[in-house]
DNA sequence: TTCATTATTTACCATAGGGTAAATATTTCA
DNA sequence: TGAAATATTTACCCTATGGTAAATAATGAA
């Protein structure tokens, strides 16, 4: 669910090097924020190691989680990076984690230089489509229970990084209704 | 809401005739079911006129609209036409609907032949994406009322085009519910 | 126009999940 | 290790929405 299929890692690095790209990996501490709300973002995010958190505050502040993106994949604050709107994703580490910051430049570089890169950067945006469009139709056509089996299902590790409220807020509902979820199952 | 950002129709009329895209324009009536489900989607549709209606059917047999498409937007079954995946949305016309039928082929002329073109196609995969995300975060943020009420802000036509059923499985919730709503409004 | 079909509203009770608050459990760090 | 901070669970009652079914309204075809 995480994962959009993407250019891998190992390509990035290899390009990184092929075409002098100059993309810098970052190493970053648990609980570090990558980006705060009414920031612009100006990077992708492609996770080497670790794991993110993206999340914004509604409005009596709570947070609710938008994303997680685990190792090797990508992900950024689209309404920001892509539109002139004000950013309001919040991105911080749950772990230890590695980043690659990737600037449109360094798009616009890949994409000239490399041979069906843009194709593959169409894939990616339209896999992330695919991705929030699926999560949808698990809203509509799932119960909270079952979107919570299902994420446990495919991403066992989460629960480990992942604070309960993080993913209770992840699948639209309170932590106490997750926590009442768990003792049923 | 339901329109991405893309190359206009004027311009895709355009390139049609410059660069012999055959795009073939087709009117089709009220309640015309363009694409079932199980078949394989190679199209994008680009709607000149006309409103469509994207839907698929839960456990139990009922529709849930998954997506309105209406006058100058663009749309397809990303599923299908992206992936191997087995199709699972219908396409319906809610009136009488004027396309624009876009292959894959069709995309890769545009892109070879226009200047900028694949950057257009990643904005408006972006743009899918964005505004499903969005999406999601209305559903974890606001009442069912309050989506009711921005969609026919943002859509008032809607109303007249759609039943109340496909409105209420597009914001989640029975069609009972919605006339409750209505009635509270 | 009239009848048949389809769409919408209403009513009733059932249930998932929310809000508040307090009780435990777990983690962090001095 | 032990105290303080943080996370999770539990309990209580409340509300939005669901499910079923029936009543009404609107549409469409003969």
């Amino acid at each position: 669910m995480f994962k959009a299929e993407f250019i891998s890692a190992k390509n990035l690095l290899e390009w990184n090097i092929e075409y002098n790209l100059g993309l810098k990996s970052v190493s970053l501490k648990k609980n570090h924020i990558v980006l705060e709300a009414d920031q612009r973002c100006d990077y992708f995010y492609f996770v080497l190691k670790g794991c993110l958190r993206l999340y914004y505050l509604d409005l009596e502040g709570n947070q609710i989680t938008h994303w997680f993106a685990d190792e090797n994949s990508i992900t950024t604050s689209p309404f920001s990076f892509f539109k002139k709107e004000k950013n309001i994703l919040f991105i911080e580490t749950l772990e230890e984690t590695e980043l690659l910051f990737i600037t449109s430049d360094h798009f616009k570089t890949i994409i000239k230089e490399v041979k069906n890169a843009g194709y593959e950067i169409r894939k990616l945006y339209a896999e992330f489509a695919m991705i929030f469009s699926r999560r949808i139709m698990d809203i509509h056509t799932k119960t909270a229970q079952e979107r919570y089996s299902e994420l446990l299902n495919n991403h066992p590790f989460l629960l480990e990084k992942a604070k309960l409220s993080h993913i209770a807020s992840f699948l639209g509902i309170t932590q106490q209704s997750l926590s009442r979820i768990r003792k049923n199952l």
